[in-house]
DNA sequence: TTTTATTATTAGGATACCCTAACAATTTGT
DNA sequence: ACAAATTGTTAGGGTATCCTAATAATAAAA
């Protein structure tokens, strides 16, 4: 059985891999992003090599194996059905998701989260849009991406966040930005990249250039320009 | 903040004092109960000392100080009402909840269990029968008493067991037993103190003495004999 | 009341996780 | 190319958990 903290490990692993494909996973990023220091994850990842979860280099960083990732990916699973399970069925809010399904994850009942899932009916995205793995640890696909990739004119739809942070979702809600609502890109402003935003209200909005980058969304024009832009 | 392992230990100290009274709850007691061995426990029980949740010595054995209470007494209300959410709520059966609790039960997160607790309908058994801790650690009251302190003639309900241990309600399945059953004592046979019950069916029914001693039952009529004749 | 089991405790280790200090290897920027 | 900043690694500890072996204290039996 894997213990909590090696659970963590292997997601964060997955994590900051598909937060930047191009960037190496290290033992100093993983450290920034668990909270450690770079010994105590060498020691670890040290550990996971030799459990065979893990092929780590100096060059290519850390690496899952077949096996690493199937753990890793049914983390994310319970974490994201959890997250929903706790929004949808006991009325949690979306910034409060996050924290409990952080324990919740590591409830190790396989009967457990199925039977949520099959609650709430299978869903493939959770409350920040995030993709929720099927039971064999296939994502569902989508063409979500940062509302910072836009054209003017662009009318899109809130897909989530690539970070459930909880700071930015707060952010969000003093935006009066939520999960599907439909935006319109009136302008992106050359001077620092920000961008006005319309809602569904016509009200103006200004986001700024950091929290596109942050904010997940979908054309809705089935021919829109953004796709052809990037 | 508290480890998973130190609330079961507070827990179990709890558990153990619960069942027999009289008994002293040593380090043996504990080691056993929690498949450890001596010296791992004693050198817990020094560090709970340490840290004011119990008092120990040879004599008196470990009692929880009212610090060490109130953690013990949440960490079983926790336990008690995802076994009933899990049984009402997600339909696992009787005997499935209780491992799936042992887990659930140290996820930290009071809204979570007021959320659940409160969809419950603030319930006061969990489903083997035992007493769920309000908010403020107090018990209900209830006249649940072992099957084998019975009279013959005695009407009773099925109120609970005594432990909830899987091969036993498994045991129980098989008898057809089932909580909120109402049984008849026919017949005390004296030779083992074996125990002769009709249910609702009026099929014939033989509990062991073991048996009848962990299945708690509350007598059905108003003045039944065995409230007096024990 | 001796002898025999049971408990309680101590001593000495092992493993999982975490850290600081110090050094080596790279990468960056000039 | 060279100094500075960033990363990766080793060395040496510390705490929490657990264990076995051995010893001291008690309780139970004979
Ligand atoms: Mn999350
Ligand atoms: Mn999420
Ligand atoms: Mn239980
Ligand atoms: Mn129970």
């Amino acid at each position: 059985m894997n213990s909590f903290k090696e659970e963590n490990y292997l997601k964060a692993i997955y994590q900051l891999g598909v937060i930047d494909k191009e960037n190496v996973v290290g033992a100093t990023d993983l450290a920034n992003w668990l909270a450690l220091k770079p010994p105590t994850v060498l020691e670890k990842l040290n550990s996971l090599v030799t459990k065979g979860l893990i092929n780590y280099n100096k060059t290519d960083g850390a690496i899952l194996t077949k096996k690493g990732y199937e753990i890793a990916i049914n983390i994310v699973r319970r974490h994201r059905i959890w997250e929903t399970y706790l929004y949808r069925q006991l009325n949690f809010s979306w910034s409060e998701v996050h924290e409990i399904a952080e324990q919740l994850e590591h409830v190790n009942s396989d009967k457990l989260i199925d039977k949520i899932y099959s609650i709430l009916g299978n869903p493939e995205f959770d409350p920040h849009g995030d993709p929720i793995p099927n039971k064999r640890g296939v994502l569902p696909k989508s063409d979500r991406r940062p509302l910072s990739r836009s054209v003017k004119g662009c009318k899109c739809v809130v897909l989530g966040v690539s970070h459930d942070n909880e700071a930015f979702l707060n952010y969000l809600s003093d935006l009066k930005i939520a999960l599907n609502d439909k935006l319109t890109v009136e302008q992106i402003i050359s001077y620092d990249e920000s961008i006005r935003l319309l809602n569904q209200k016509k009200e103006s909005i200004i986001i700024s250039a950091k929290a596109a980058e942050q904010l997940l969304v979908a054309c809705l024009k089935p021919n829109c320009e953004c796709k052809t832009a990037n």
